[in-house]
DNA sequence: GTCTATATTTCGATAGAC
DNA sequence: GTCTATCGAAATATAGAC
C-alpha cells in the first residue's frame, strides 16, 4: 500500500512517470522529446520505448498519474464532520490553491490544452475524469451548505468557473513569471487567495 | 490608417504575422515549425527568414500583433458616456468574452505560458504590456463606479483574477474540447457569461 | 524578396545483441 | 530490461543565385 510492496516493474514505471511529467511540465508536450526524458532518467531511449509504446501513451499516463489522488484530499475535507460547512468550503479552496500552486500542477491546464490539439482524446478525458473529480468534490461541500440552508447556488456552471478560473489563472501567471524577479509583486498569492475566498463565500452565502 | 497606405513591405509583414499567429495558436510554440508557417504562407522557408531573424523574434512579434488594439475597444466602452456605469461594466465584460472566445485569442494565455519557458522575456512583456492594458481598461470602469459611490473594491488583485480567470478558463476549455461533440454541453458559454457577470456585479455593487 | 539547395542537428521509433 | 546502432523524417538556420 505504501509502495514498498510494489514489484520492481511497477516502481520503475512510477519513476518514469514522475520524471516524464516533470519534463512535460517544464517544456510542454511538443517541446519534450523522448530523448530528453530518457536522459533525465539515466536510461537509453530504446529502453524507454520498452515501457511505453510511444510518446502519446506516455503523456496520457503522466496526466493520469499527476492528478491521481488530488480529489481524495478534497473529498476528505468534504467529509470532515469536525469542521463547519463554511470552514470545509474554505479549507477545500485552500487545498485547491495548494494543489495548483504548491506542487508542479501549475502548468497542467496549459499543458493539457496544448496536447489536446495533437491528442484529441486528452481533452474529454481530462474533463470527464480528472477535472470532474475535483469539481464534484468542491461542489459536494457547497451542496451540503445548500441542504443546510446556509448556501445558495444560482448558476452552477458559472460558480465552478469562478472557483477554478482564478486559481488556474494564478498558477499560469506564476509559471509565466517564473523567470521574473517581480513575480511575487505581480501575483501576490496570499492576498489573492484570501480575496478570492471572501468573494466566493459572499457570493454563495444566503443572506436573510 | 486603414492599411491601403501601407507599403508592400509593411503589409507583407502584417500578413506573415497573421498567418504565423494562427499556426502558433493551433499547434503551440514548440509544435509550430518555420517550415509549416512558410508553407501556410505559400513561400519558402528562406524567404521567411528574410523577414524575421528567427523563430523567437517572429513569435514575439506575433503576440504583440495579436493583442494590439484589444484594449482600445475596452477603453472606448469605459469612455462611453451614453451608458450607465453598470452598463459599461457589463459591456466591458461582454467585450472581454468576445476577445477571448470570439476570436482566436483563447489559446493565448496557454501559448504564452508555454513559450515563456523558452523565451523568458515573454512573460514579463505580456504582464507589463498587453495584459496590463486590458486590466487597466476594465479597472477604469470600476473606478468610475467607486467614484460615483456605486461600486466598492475590497481586494483589487483578487477582483482582477475573478474577472479574467473564469474567462481564460472558459476559453481554454473550449480549445481543449475543440474535437469533442460535447463541447457546448460541457462549456455552456452564454449561461456561463451571464452567471459570471451577475456574480461580479453583486460582488462590487455597494449595498446600503 | 524569393527562390533552390544544403548543412547540421534532433526528432520519434525500431532492430537486434546481451 | 537495457543497451548500441540506425532509420527516415523533420527541425532551425544559412549560402548564394536571380
Amino acid at each position: 500500500m505504501d509502495g514498498r510492496d510494489e514489484s520492481p516493474t511497477v516502481s520503475r514505471r512510477h519513476e518514469i512517470l514522475l520524471v516524464s511529467a516533470a519534463e512535460f511540465i517544464r517544456s510542454g508536450y511538443a517541446g519534450t522529446s523522448m530523448s530528453k526524458i530518457a536522459r533525465a532518467l539515466g536510461m537509453q531511449k530504446a529502453s524507454l520505448y520498452h515501457h511505453f509504446p510511444g510518446k502519446e501513451d506516455l503523456f496520457v499516463a503522466c496526466i493520469d498519474e499527476a492528478f491521481a489522488g488530488t480529489h481524495l484530499r478534497l473529498e476528505a475535507i468534504a467529509d470532515d464532520a469536525s469542521l463547519t460547512i463554511r470552514a470545509r468550503f474554505e479549507a477545500a479552496l485552500d487545498e485547491l490553491y495548494a494543489i495548483y500552486l504548491g506542487q508542479e500542477m501549475g502548468m497542467m491546464p496549459a499543458l493539457i490544452a496544448e496536447a489536446a490539439a495533437r491528442i484529441p482524446a486528452i481533452g474529454e478525458q481530462f474533463f470527464d475524469g480528472l477535472f470532474a473529480q475535483q469539481d464534484a468534490a468542491i461542489m459536494k461541500v457547497i451542496e451540503q451548505g445548500v441542504a443546510a440552508g446556509e448556501f445558495r447556488v444560482e448558476n452552477r456552471e458559472a460558480l465552478v468557473h469562478m472557483i477554478f478560473g482564478p486559481i488556474i489563472m494564478a498558477s499560469m501567471s506564476v509559471q509565466m513569471l517564473s523567470g521574473s524577479s517581480r513575480r511575487d509583486c505581480l501575483v501576490p498569492l496570499d492576498e489573492l487567495r484570501q480575496g478570492h475566498k471572501a468573494m466566493l463565500v459572499a457570493a454563495i452565502t444566503r443572506t436573510n
